[in-house]
DNA sequence: CCCTTGCTGGAGTGAACGCTACAGGACATC
DNA sequence: GATGTCCTGTAGCGTTCACTCCAGCAAGGG
């Protein structure tokens, strides 16, 4: 490029700054965890000093909490239930209308996980730890998993509403607990593992599960 | 306590120290990562000065990758398929034999997350972190994990010899990411979270899965 | 035109980091 | 009891860490 990003910019941009800040973070801090995120690294990848980032958050701590923070409403917006066109509700039997509407939900799942999957990189690994000071940024994933695991709570009351709450609870954590495990083999084995595929099969074990469970009780 | 342990062990002892420098290791790293594991903290737990540690590993990347090696075996001896009694060979369908036998595999290995998670929680740390320069202790983590693979793709053969090889190794996949998952959702959850009950729904989702696999093919 | 506000730039703090140097104690072998 | 090996204990190396201080500059308002 001949014209080189002109010299500095020329005005004061503390909102441009703070994004540019948090998308480093959350790219570092998916990369390295908790500790391995320096705030030397984080300025260098932001193109700020670090007297930027101090001014724009307290400390790492709260640096950290803020990138959980703004991912929250996008990771949980993945989590709803699509609706479906009303001529495949009449077409299909309940039992099958389920699975269908199950498989879209997972498939759209997927796609969020492979479009940014820094944010459920960190928030695992923040998971994971377990340091005597627990960092906020991990106590901040912990809520959002568990509004996440609510709503899955909730979709499955929708598409099974013939299963015992409790059942459906146990059913809940299996399903959220089985994502994380299948995005985890993505980031570990790359594009060997297809993640849109492995999402669907899981969407037919839990239809299959549903199935079984609702026999047993 | 009116017996201290007695002012300092009164003879040279390697093996005895390496296994505590060790022990130490794996409790810290399991709970705090790579970065976060400081040889300050471990030469503190260890009860042995930094200069022993180095004695004994060439540096923090050998030392925690030592740590993996050392579990290297018990974690696979807990992924292998068990004999089962003649008895209930004769007396089961194979198909409700091939189950029952899962979930024996399912419990055998949520006992052994129980009894030592240490191990699996750094290994899973160790495999989602990205940095530019990869510590031993991840590559053989990942060795570790691919050969786990292996195994459940053979006991997949051995329970379920009419599936193709490819849909094998994808149940197997699903399989094994699943149960990194379950395990994970324990450490979030802790009591709360029942590891036996979820792993035996695991077990149960998989024949199900293997059913209708068979029927679709 | 000055003054406040919002933000940047650079220089620097003490503490913690990984790691090393080296003297010396405990034991085994002779 | 001398000698060599194994391991411990102390001190400290250079570097990086999170974080601070403060001068200075561009806008906006008076």
């Amino acid at each position: 490029m001949a014209s080189e990003r002109s010299a500095r910019q020329r005005r004061a941009n503390g909102e441009e700054s703070r994004r540019r800040i948090l998308d480093a973070t959350v790219e570092i801090a998916g990369e390295r965890g908790y500790e391995g995120t320096s705030i030397k690294l984080v300025s260098a990848r932001a193109g700020l000093p670090a007297s930027s980032i101090y001014w724009h958050f307290k400390d790492k701590d709260e640096l950290i909490a803020a990138v959980i923070e703004r991912s929250f409403g996008a990771w949980l917006e993945a989590m709803t239930l699509p609706e479906v066109e009303p001529a495949a509700v009449e077409a299909l039997e309940p039992v099958e209308l389920a699975r269908r509407r199950a498989r879209t939900l997972a498939a759209q799942m997927a796609k969020a996980l492979l479009d940014s999957p820094d944010f459920l990189r960190l928030g695992l690994m923040l998971a994971l730890e377990r340091r005597p000071e627990e960092p906020s940024a991990r106590t901040m994933f912990l809520q959002v998993r568990h509004v996440a695991h609510e709503r899955v709570v909730h979709a499955i009351g929708e598409l099974a509403p013939d299963l015992a709450p409790t059942t459906a609870r146990r059913l809940a954590t299996y399903a959220l607990a089985a994502a994380d495990g299948l995005f985890i083999a993505h980031e570990i084995g790359g594009d060997d593992v297809d993640l849109l595929d492995l999402f669907d099969m899981h969407a037919h074990a839990l239809s299959d599960t549903v199935a079984r469970l609702r026999e047993a009780q």
